[in-house]
DNA sequence: GAGCAACTGAGACTGAGTGTCAATATGTCC
DNA sequence: GGACATATTGACACTCAGTCTCAGTTGCTC
């Protein structure tokens, strides 16, 4: 996973890959993302638009790559390496507890994708494709600790699903809240809510 | 709420609306998306471009709004007649449960939208877009069951969340299940197991 | 360095979405 | 019923996103 390795082109490819997406967030950072135009990333970025759109399918996609950068992987991987021991949700709770300083590190980052789902439904749409992409990860990923029962990886998807939901409006909560408020507070109490919320029912 | 109550003008708006969405729906069983051309749609439905862009942001958007015509209306209503003893889960899942015949009986919508869906990535985001319209209008709903408390409506947005990713999955699966197979059965086993998977994790 | 495959750039093209202006239809007031 | 204000509609020109083709370049292999 290096980003030197590899040969040449695959580096070259990664490069314009990176330095594209960068570009695009940059530039919306400052314009807001109806002014940027495609013209706008290609110039900044040193590439032609031909290949702007071989790298990306839409202006949209280049701006979610350019501020989500690995951020999937890291949970995957953080996911993988929890203990065996754990079940399903504890797991999964874990593994975001644990990320929690990542959060708190890209704050500028979430804060800015924030600003522009709400400004632009285009955005909106990437982001939440990029959520179902997460779901599905996150379900492959729980495998080991939830195997295929008679519903084929349904249970996996629904913990998945239930888990980045109160991620989500954690972290929605937690941007909402200013800089002194602490992501993990805010997972470690969405999590417990929607236990409480389910057991309640009883 | 009524097609024809209002003034002229009211009813013609709205009867512009749905000739044009249904027209949509039509033109997109038949032939996808991809080869649906706003220009097309115009056509059948009788309007020009100008018009049809008075009324919806995009094609995607006309799409999707035939497809869903009064949906969520109807499952905030059915929510609000729920008992009030009924805890916010209890509520939620009784809801959808109590109108599992209005998915059986729009299958065909369902699955025409699902397989939209997966074809095309705007598609993908109008729908994603009304989903967290879904979520906060429930969340809205659930008001006298769960109070503002200290975190104002977040437990609210939590089981709205929570209970709609369900029943997302649970549809997915139906649809997937083929013709044989009953939505309310889906539903009430993705609530079950939701609480299981939690509470599991003791 | 010669040959091959992958990558890049230029430019033409389709179609989505916006803005303006004039024409028509509706609602209201007299 | 006539006059005026307002809302809807259509025609048209425009910008920009995204697709496609073709030619030129760069990196890889032998």
């Amino acid at each position: 996973m290096d980003a030197d390795s590899g040969s040449l082109r695959r580096r070259k490819k990664r490069r314009t890959f990176t330095t594209a997406s960068r570009a695009a967030v940059e530039l919306v950072a400052e314009r807001g993302i109806q002014a940027v135009k495609v013209d706008d990333i290609c110039e900044r970025a040193g590439i032609s638009r031909s290949t702007f759109f071989r790298y990306f399918d839409s202006k949209e996609s280049c701006f979610v790559a350019g501020v989500n950068q690995g951020r999937l992987d890291a949970v995957v991987a953080a996911l993988k390496a929890r203990p065996a021991s754990e079940d399903a949700f504890t797991a999964l709770c874990g593994t975001f507890l644990s990320l929690s300083g990542d959060w708190r590190r890209q704050r500028g980052f979430l804060h800015l994708e924030a600003r522009i789902r709400a400004e632009d439904p285009a955005v909106q749409a990437h982001a939440s494709a990029q959520y179902l992409a997460w779901e599905n990860a996150l379900a492959d990923a729980l495998h080991p600790r939830l195997p295929d029962g008679a519903d084929g990886g349904f249970a996996r998807r629904l913990v998945a699903g239930i888990v980045l939901c109160a991620v989500r409006l954690a972290t929605e909560q937690w941007l909402k809240d200013g800089v002194g408020s602490s992501p993990e507070e805010k997972f470690a109490h969405a999590f417990a809510e929607a236990r409480a919320l389910l057991v309640g029912g009883g």
